[in-house]
DNA sequence: CGGCCGATTATCT
DNA sequence: GATAATCGGCCGG
């Protein structure tokens, strides 16, 4: 039965909420049409002390969001024309949140796919950061919406359990310069499915 | 399918 | 002034 994950969902370590969000159902409602998609891949950012974490560099503008109440949609601008999705996660004052990396089209696939001209293969057109916030219309506008409010439009419903035997355990992406331990500490989930 | 590379600008040093 | 939680086009196998 599908219902919007709650608060407390939210309010605990990213490297707990990251897996957990696997096998859940992220929606945005665009103009009353919902456009979804099964959490197929995520990773968890956590402290100032995560060195590939934005909040590295302490409490600045652009990571005010992460350092809030968990629960909010944390979006962000990189390479110069991307934005990424994340969800804030932990009590306010610690900075946590779960970048949500892919996603299995569910609701909504020909808007979805109309969102992304450019689609070059045919599998691989959602499965990437910045490819599923373009499928969503997403931009650094919700920066900061609450995923606990349906009428935000922008929510996270909870799916069938997922089974561990179905789940690659790996290192974040996107992080060479980062020291270790953090470079390879193991916050990557990804969820097997015939598209990856 | 896999590897290389250019795009493009907010954010922090 | 350097870097970035990426993507898509182009090339070779």
């Amino acid at each position: 039965m599908p219902g919007i994950l709650p608060r407390e969902f939210y309010t605990r370590p990213a490297p707990e909420v990251a897996p957990a969000l696997l096998g859940c159902r992220l929606v945005r409602v665009l103009d009353g049409v919902r456009l979804s998609g099964i959490i197929a891949e995520t990773e968890a950012y956590q402290g100032e002390e995560d060195l590939a974490c934005h909040a590295r560099s302490g409490r600045t503008p652009r990571t005010e969001t992460m350092y809030g109440e968990g629960g909010h949609a944390y979006i962000y601008f990189t390479y110069g024309m991307h934005w990424l999705l994340n969800a804030v996660t932990c009590p306010a004052g610690t900075p946590a949140a779960v970048l949500i990396r892919a996603l299995l089209p569910l609701e909504g696939e020909e808007l979805m796919r109309a969102n992304r001209p450019n689609q070059c293969g045919t599998a691989s057109w959602l499965n990437g950061p910045a490819k599923l916030v373009q499928a969503l219309a997403l931009d650094g506008r919700q920066n900061g919406t609450d995923l606990c409010d349906p009428a935000g439009g922008l929510f996270i419903e909870n799916g069938c359990p997922v089974e561990l035997a179905r789940v690659r355990v790996g290192a974040r992406v996107g992080i060479q310069s980062v020291p270790e331990p953090w470079r390879s500490m193991p916050w990557r989930w990804t969820l097997f499915s015939e598209l990856f």
